[in-house]
Order: C-alpha cells, then structure tokens, then sequence
DNA sequence: CCATATACCTGGCAGC
DNA sequence: TGCTGCCAGGTATATG
C-alpha cells in the first residue's frame, strides 16, 4: 500500500497529537516481518516525543530510544482517543495517555522494531543504506545525476530499490517515469543530462502532489484519521493497461520488471 | 560488489 | 456457488 506520501500523510494525522503522551502499555499481535526487539513492558512509562519519517518508515522518538514503523504492503496506523476491540489483523497497540495508535495489517509485511537509538545496529541495519529524502533540499540534481552514471539496471528498479532516493514505489516510479518521458527500461546509466533533470522535478512534483492530496487509495488505504486519498483518480499511467494515454490516446502497455508490474506509454515515453 | 530471484502473508478477483 | 491461480502499494536476504 504505502509509498513515501501515504506515509507521510499518515505521520502528519497524528503526529502533533501524540506527542507528548506517556506509555501506558503495548500489545503486540501476530508476529510482524521482524520481533519488536525487547519486552513490550519495558516501554511503559516512557514518553513519546515525536514522529518522524525517513524513506517509508516512520520513527517514533520516546524519551528514551524509537519504534520504527513499517506499513509493508497492506498496513495502515489509526490513532484515536478509543479503539474498538482487535481484530484478527490489528498486530499492534500502543496505549498512551492521548490515545491508542493501532497497526492494522492483513498480509504482515508490516514491522515495528524497537532500537535504543537511530543510530543503534538495530536501527542502522534498516535505515543504513537508504537513499536521499526526495522532498528535501538535499535532493541534489547534480548527485543524482552522478548516482545515476554508475547504475546499469532498469532506471524503474533503480528507483524502486531506494538506494539513490527514497520513497518511490511501484505506483510513483511509473507515473514519475512518464511525467519525465522516460522509457522505464532503459538504463540509468543511459539517461542524458536534461532527462534525469526532468526526472529530479517529476518525482518530487508527484509525491508532494501526493501527500497534498492525501495519498493513494488504491485498495484500502487510510490516513490515522481515517481519511482516504484522491491520487488514484487521477493516476496517468499506473493501473490503467490498455487505456488511452490522456496525453496521446495510444494504448497503456503493460510489463514486467523485477517480478513487478510496469505502466508506461509506448509514445509519450522513448528516452 | 552487482543484478536478479526469493521469501514473507492474506485477501480479492477473474476464470472455470 | 465454490474452487484455483494469480495479483497486490515493500524490502531484507539469498543466490548467481
């Protein structure tokens, strides 16, 4: 489900509102992609300071070390004052004295880890290797260019494995990919100068886009406020095989990269 | 070191 | 209606 706007969005719906609150306790439901890491007790008493987000994770900062949250491919967070009984795929709970922030998961490929520090192993095994935020400032043209120069897989994988600049999954690769023009199967390596500008300004236009409109619902994605996204209804390329391009009218085609799906334009896409 | 395949898990849907 | 197979927003890990 999530890429670097609906987690985004999802942080910015309770970000401010649970910061500040104290632990009162953590259930932890059917095992995630990872063991949380220490006993859930040890948490108790322990203030949550803020929320912050780095590639598609989401760190919350107590006073005393983080959680790292991951949404996987299916998980949504929920933050509210009270929840309802838990279901068979809500896997955690943390009770604090604004609120209970509730993971709902179905398929599981969610985790939430728990490290002393961002700075830990536990911590630096998952964020160590991660590109650059796209929507920061130091998303540099000229080091993506460079980065870009020694990449010979697909341009689209080269995206996805977030390595260079972090955020862009399966839905965003495509639609940033044809905003620029960009063939997705040609190699990084080969892309000119003024392509992989285009394509710096395409993908941090599509994700603020993104998160300006509250994310992607395509399936079942909510923020914590359980608002849903409007960024499906007007996806160019993503989801739409066979469909007219709404640029040029030509046929969506469809193809496989790295065991995952690929929407491109054959016209409006030849670099 | 690099590029590609695999594994994790459940639900929804098309096709029979 | 009910079964089967395939597909799905991610990414660490294994494999070549």
């Amino acid at each position: 489900m999530p890429e670097l706007p609906e987690v985004e969005v999802t942080r910015q719906s309770f970000a401010d509102r649970i910061a500040g609150a104290r632990v009162l306790a953590l259930h932890m439901g059917k095992p995630l992609r990872w063991p949380l890491g220490l006993e859930p007790t040890e948490l108790v008493g322990r203030q949550v300071t803020q929320v912050r987000r780095r590639g598609k994770y989401l760190l919350i900062d107590l006073d005393q070390g983080l959680l790292l949250v991951h949404l996987g491919m299916s998980g949504s967070l929920n933050f509210d004052q009270q929840q309802g009984p838990r279901g068979p795929h809500d896997h955690m709970d943390l009770e604090t004295t604004r609120g209970v922030l509730r993971l709902h998961d179905p398929r599981r490929f969610g985790a939430v880890v728990w490290a002393p520090s961002e700075f830990s192993a536990p911590a630096q095994k998952l964020l160590g290797h991660l590109g650059v935020e796209p929507l920061a400032d130091s998303f540099d043209l000229h080091v993506f260019c460079a980065e870009l120069k020694q990449k010979k897989a697909p341009i689209k994988q080269v995206l996805l494995a977030g390595q260079v600049v972090v955020g862009v999954g399966n839905i965003y690769a495509s639609e940033a990919l044809f905003l620029s023009g960009i063939r997705p199967s040609v190699k990084a390596a080969q892309l000119s100068k003024p392509r992989v500008a285009k394509l710096h300004t395409a993908i941090r236009e599509v994700l603020a886009r993104a998160v300006a409109k509250g994310g992607s619902s395509l399936r079942d994605f909510v923020s914590a406020e359980g608002k849903n996204g409007y960024f499906q209804l007007e996806a160019s390329v993503y989801g739409r095989t066979g469909q007219p391009c709404r640029r040029c009218a030509t046929p969506i085609k469809q193809i496989m990269q790295g065991q995952r799906s690929t929407f491109f334009c054959p016209v409006c896409q030849k670099y």
